[in-house]
Parts: structure tokens; sequence; C-alpha cells
DNA sequence: GATGAATGAGCGTTCATTCAT
DNA sequence: CATGAATGAACGCTCATTCAT
């Protein structure tokens, strides 16, 4: 953690080092959250593993809240990156590709991302958190059915698919894999099981 | 629940308690947690909600964790009683009869179950409670490992199905039934949806 | 402690248990104080130790501090009957014969005198207690110039002796005492010493 | 130590304290041990006396036993600095001065360090405090009985004294000095009589 | 004679936040 | 850019005490 930012002490001129800050509070926000959860994620804690005082935080952010949806929205950014890879295949090879990549970039990130993600998918007080989050799952399902549609009319997917179903059935095994592994699991059983329920999905789609 | 402490309340007008306060506190615990997550659920909240001083609490339970786990069991009581319900019929019937009546029981009772059961479940500080989540939920799995297996002595579910498989499509089902009530999705979209998927895993055991 | 109650169950018949009770709430408070000191003994404290409610120990003391105080005099009166004791002796051989006692009775006592007294004698807080113990202690000490100048007047202790100044070097050594093995000094090498100041102190005042 | 801070305050007005702050706590922890005993003294009454708040005390120490512990090093310091004084002296005379100015620093002293080193010496529960104060106390015997052996061999301290005999005749002075003055005792009556000991203690080991 | 139920006040401690420096 | 000083509110929990039963 430390080592970032003392690394990159011969900062290129233009790059700031605000900005290098900002990312170790998302980081060890993120990660904080992965371990104490979001409510149990102190400005101490956070202040501690970035290594400045709780004071300090504010320079960056205007509040703890602004911090966890910064850390979030980090995330989401990673789950749109994700989405939008690999379109220059087909629909169909893009997908599989999707499936095979999903454990390695989201469930096994088990601090990076799995943990923290699903605490905050998970968030009831009705509040500004509550809100974002829903607001961009759903942005995340919009995507996902673009994709499908995309596909069917590129022919790589079948014309009679529903494609909301599709990605219903795409998030009951991302949701189960993420679970599987934050429950601890054996990964070598998840992987295997993984792999079948993600090739009944695809067997779902194909045209022929 | 409600009823039973309603009817009492008549019995005697400011006469003892006692074990119906403590399902009071259970019951208002878990509420709590559905509304503001378990770091939330406050003891000045759960005396508010019950009617008391926090000192008051005390005389029910040795400690906040305590009320949390009392919580927890009231809940995995109520999933161990679902499991081993419908025990007359077939296997076969009997699975079809628990994905028929899932939602009702669980999904639907957003502050009664799924909303306090999910933050018991992602639960991440490596404490008591994490780990009487994790014990009780492999519980879970076994008794339903269990009922397939019997279903294939039975002769009502495939011979070759590998059981903890179809406990882990069970999962995934049953999970994304949860996550999807609680993020708020539109319940008769979910239904159909829901219908269709579990329609798909008794394809899957039963034979011929 | 549960003992005590349990042997006189078959209650002579004059003899109340109620008397008993609050005896065994009296000893329980001692040796409480003796242990966590006198703020620290609770009324919690001394009821588990009792095997009864919080409750049930105001029908046998108004307040916390009367169960202090009964404490407290029930150690004053062994301290009173100490002095009283050996009257048949001459003044000489009888504090002779106290200086010899006094270890057994008090000092060796860590948890039924010397902790708890310890504890009342340097009680600060200018409350009911404070008053008491002080009032208390200017007893004992006028007990023990009256038995000075009862030797005087039966010739067995110097005419010349100053009565006051004598039961200051019994003080010195006696708090002397009573702290060392409150600190848990190593009993043979206090016994030794003490014996060498006690030796003293008889010197001075012995006649010829 | 008083004079310190009051110095500094009208420096800036209400510009940053920091180690004043610290020394301030330090004091008022040791003065209202002497009110209401180590239990009687609340982070509510220590930040009352400051002049901050609870949650302020916290910026200067980590918990209240370390302001406790913090308290009885700084007698600690004092009583280490009058054993260690008039070194330019030979052993008896500086033994001799020590006795005289006893009283003056310590037990004189109630609210500085008599009332409140007494609650720390006859503290009880098995705790840090406890422990800490017993090693203290034993370094504080180690350094008198020091002196005494180079006394012997500078020659101004009979060759066949017992030193460790020698301070536990001191301790017993000492302590009883400390009570007298503790328990509120007529203060020339006590310097009489303490004049009186501290003299059989000195003729005790003089040469000659 | 003893309990069960309850309380208001207090405990030590942590919280997110502010602000002058 | 960062700190040190501070705060008011909340946290989980214990306290001595009351009172109807």
């Amino acid at each position: 953690m430390a080592i970032a930012s003392a690394e990159r002490k011969e900062r290129r001129p233009g790059r700031s080092r605000g900005a290098d800050r900002k990312q170790q509070i998302i980081r060890a926000t993120r990660e904080l959250v992965a371990k104490y959860g979001i409510q149990g994620t102190s400005l101490a804690r956070i202040a501690g593993a970035v290594g400045v005082t709780d004071a300090a935080l504010y320079k960056y952010f205007r509040s703890k809240d602004d911090m966890l949806l910064a850390a979030y929205d980090s995330m989401a950014e990673r789950v749109l990156g994700w989405i939008g890879s690999f379109d220059d295949l087909s629909v169909y090879d893009r997908i599989r590709k999707l499936g095979e990549s999903h454990a390695e970039m989201f469930s096994k990130d088990l601090i990076g991302f799995n943990g923290p993600m699903f605490q905050f998918n998970v968030w009831l007080p009705e509040d500004r958190i509550r809100e974002h989050v829903g607001r961009t799952h759903q942005s995340f399902v919009s995507a996902l059915v673009a994709v499908i549609e995309r596909g069917k009319r590129e022919g790589t997917v079948r014309q009679d698919a529903d494609a909301e179903f599709i990605v219903s059935e795409l998030y009951a095994w991302i949701w189960w894999e993420d679970l599987s592994y934050l429950r601890g699991l054996d990964p070598s059983s998840i992987e295997r099981r993984s792999a079948e329920m993600f090739g009944r999905i695809l067997a779902d789609i194909c045209t022929e």
C-alpha cells in the first residue's frame, strides 16, 4: 500500500500526486469494506491504511459516503469494462469469453471486488448509496441485454431468445459463483459446477 | 408471531411477559437488520422498537451478539422447517412443492426473512456471527443433499444425478430469487422467470 | 460459600434463616472488596456470590452503602475483640501476645480482613463510609491508648512512656505488616523483620 | 507544574497545547484519584477538570488505563528523584536529609501525591495497573537498598546493618507518616512522632 | 423471602466531521 | 497538502435502585 506511493515519488510533471492519493483512498476503502463491511469501514481505518490523518481524507472527498461511492464506482467501472470487452468477437463467442473470464476477474478477487461488491449490493438503508447502487446495477443489466439483442440481430444468438430472461440466468449464475467463493467453498468444485451451469446457458442461446 | 403476543396482551394488564419479550426482541432485531443492516441495528433501535430501555434488553440476552444470533436462528429454523416439510410426498413432488413455496415463504418476506437473512449471509468480519452463519448454512446444504439422495434411493430422482450439483443449482436459483426481490424487481416478471429456472432444475432430476 | 447455608438448612427453631443470609452477604461483600476494591464490588457480584438476585439484597440492607458498612463493621468487631483479648494477663504480656497474634489474625487473612480493611482505610470520597471508618479507627486508637495507660498504672509499662507515641509506633508496625503481606512479600522475611520491629517497641515500654 | 501551563496560556489565545494538555490530563487524573479513588475517576470527570470533552482525551491517551498509569508514573518519577537527591552528601547525611524532606515532598501533598499514591498502592484487581505498580514499587526498594549498601562501603553506615531490614523500617515509617496525614491527624503531633521514629532508624545505622 | 421486569444515569470508547494552522 | 485539536452524538454495556407480584 505504502509502496505504490513511494514508487511514484519521482512524479511525472503534469501528474499531480493528489490523484494518486485519491486512488489510494479508494482502494483502501474497497479492501476495508471487504474485511469489515460498509459500516465497519471507519474513517480512522481508511486513514490508517492510507497513512494519513482522518482529517486529511476530507481534502479528497467531501464525506465518507463519497468515499464509499467512489469505491463502488471503481468496481462498477470494472464491470462495465468487462461487459464491453471482446467486442471484436461474435456475440456468442463474446458471451462465452465473458463466462470464462468472470471468476478470475471478479469472484476470486475476494478483497478487491467480490467482497466489497456484495456488501454494496445487499445494502439496505434507503440512502444515497442504496439508490446509486440500484441505478448502476440496472445499467449493467441493460448493457447485457443490449449485447444479447445485438447477438440476435447478428444471428449468433437464437432469434426467439428472451434477452431479459437470459440476463436473469446469467445473474443467477454470477451471484452463485460470487457467493460460493465468498462463502469459502472449494474452488475446484465451484469451477466444475460453474462451467456446467454456464454451459447450459450458452446451449440455450446458441443458434442451430 | 405477532398474533401470539397480541392475544396474550389482554390476559392481564401490565403483567409479566418473559418469553414473549424475548420473541419481541428477536422479531424487532430481525426487522431492524432488514432496514438498517447488522451494524445499523443498535441496541437503542431494538429497545425503541420493543418499547423498553437498552438496559432492559440485557435481562433477556447477555449481549447484542446473542440477540443477533437468536434473530438469525429464528430464521434458520424456518429454513429447516421448510426443507423438512412435505415429507409425506415423493421426493420429486416434494422438491416441486418446495420450489413453489419458496418465494412466498422467504423471498417475498423482505423484512421478516429475505432482507435480514442476506445480511447475515454476507457478513464478513471473522467473529462468532460469521462462524455460526457458516456452520448453519452448511447444515442447510447437507439437509438438501440428503433429500436428493433419498429421492435417488426412492426412484423418483434420476440415479445418475449429482446431488451436490443439484443443490448448487437450487442455490443459484434461490439466491437469484432472493436478490431479485431484494433489489426491488417487478414481482410478476420474477415469478415468470423463477418458474422457468426452477422448471429446468426439475426436468434435470426427473426420471424419464 | 453455598456450603454454609446448606449445612444450616436443618435450622434451629428460634434461629431465623434471615440472619444467616445477612452474614452471607456481609462475608461475600468483604471478599469481593478484597478482590475488586470497594467500587468494584457491585450488587450483581454480591448477589451472584450469595446466590440470589440483586433485588433480594434489599430485603436485608437498605442500600449498597449499608452492606459495605456492615462488612466494615464485621471487621472492626474483630479488631476490637483482638484489642480486648488477653485481659487476664499483665498489660506487658498482653501487648506481647497481641503482637504475636496480629499477623495470624489480620495480616495473613488477605481476603477476609487485610485486603478489604485497607480498602476502607484509604477510602477517600467524603461520604458516610469515610466518616464512619474515621470514627471507628479513632476508637481503636483510644482503646489501645487505654490499655497502655492501664499498664502504666499497673506497673508493667514504663511510667514515662508516651502512650500515644507507643500507639503510633504500634500502628507503624501494624500497617507495615499488613501492607507487606498485601504486596505479596515473602512471608518468612516479613515474620523475621516484624518480630524485630515489634521487639523494639516492647523493649521501649518494658519497665527495667 | 501548574506554573508552566499558566505561563504558556498567555502565549497565544486559543493556540495549540499538545504536551501541555497531556500534563494537564495527568495532573487532573492525579487529583481526581485523590478525591474519588481510582474507579471514581471517570473520563467525564477528567475531561471536565481539563475543560474538554471525553472524546478529546483520546487524542492524548489511548485508554483510561494509560491515563492512570501516566498519572502514577508522574508520581513514581518524583519518588525516584527524591531517592536520588542529595547524592553529593555522605550516605548518612543523605538519609537524614531524605527523612527531613519526606513529609514536605510527599505526605503533606495530599491531593498531589499522598492520596493518589496510596490508592495505587492498595489497588487490588489483577490487571496492568496492579502489575505496573508492583514492579515500580520494587524498584523503589532496590534503589533504597543500593543507597544503604553504598553507605556501608563508604563507611558512614554501620557494616553489620541489614540493608533490607533498614528499608523495611524506613517503609514502616513512610507509610505511617503518609497514612497519618491521609487520615487527617494533627500535623504537629505527626511531626513530633515522625521525627522520633526516624531518629531511631538513624541511630540504628550510624557508625560509632 | 425472593423474583422478574424495568429504569435512568453513567461507564469507557468510537464515530464522522470541522476548523485554524 | 496535511495536521492537531476538538466536538456532539452514538455505541454496547453495567450500575444501584424500585416495585408489583
